[in-house]
DNA sequence: AGAACGATAACCT
DNA sequence: GGTTATCGTTCTT
């Protein structure tokens, strides 16, 4: 692995359009350090969807900041965390361009390529290929919870996104899953 | 006060 | 492959 590629994306990185941020998140690696950095686990981002602002009416800041969407209008670079079904979290990295209010990544799926075993352990030993295959499984294989509300992704610490050059795979792009408004916007985006 | 929204596992066939 | 149960956040009435 090239030196740099384990530094995590810069904060420009996550100052331009929230669409090709979404974009350009594919292939780089996910970092999740918890217990005092005994825990140690990373992968492989493969799904990411985009979700902007009243422009888009499937976004939580479609109708302007709330106490849970509030991170959407911060700080680019820092984890969007909600809680959805009344269950599951879900993960998204803040994320737009300068005339834009609001917008965040929504991360759907990993490949584990560090600490895979306790991933599995997170997710009551469930089989590799299905342990963060999807945006509520992969905040239950790295311990993902609101207390990491607005935690820099782009500094070394609990969590964070590191990549130099993402990894040449087939881009498929389409409508975003598990929404009803919006289909017409092909913002999800994965690797083949 | 009431209703819309949405990811996963478990179960069924 | 389809159905079902789970409930906090947010908007509408």
């Amino acid at each position: 692995m090239p030196p740099d590629s384990a530094r995590p994306l810069p904060r420009a990185f996550y100052s331009r359009d929230t669409v090709a941020v979404a974009r350009d998140l594919l292939g780089r690696t996910l970092v999740r350090r918890a217990h005092g950095g005994r825990a140690a686990m990373a992968g492989t981002i493969v799904e990411t969807e985009a979700y902007r602002s009243s422009d888009d009416p499937a976004s939580h800041a479609r109708n302007g900041m709330t106490q849970r969407n509030r991170a959407m209008f911060g700080e680019v670079g820092r984890a969007y965390v909600y809680f959805t079904y009344g269950m599951h979290h879900c993960l998204n990295a803040v994320a737009r361009g300068p005339s834009r209010d609001a917008g965040a990544v929504l991360i759907r799926a990993i490949e584990p390529t560090a600490g895979g075993c306790i991933m599995s352990r997170n997710r009551r030993g469930c089989a590799a290929r299905d342990v963060a295959n999807g945006p509520a499984k992969l905040t239950q294989a790295m311990r993902i919870t609101g207390d990491l509300y607005g935690a820099d992704l782009t500094a070394r610490g609990e969590l964070y996104v590191a990549g130099g050059a993402p990894a040449r795979r087939r881009v498929a792009r389409g409508p975003r899953v598990g929404i009803r408004r919006g289909l017409d916007l092909e913002w999800n985006f994965r690797l083949a």
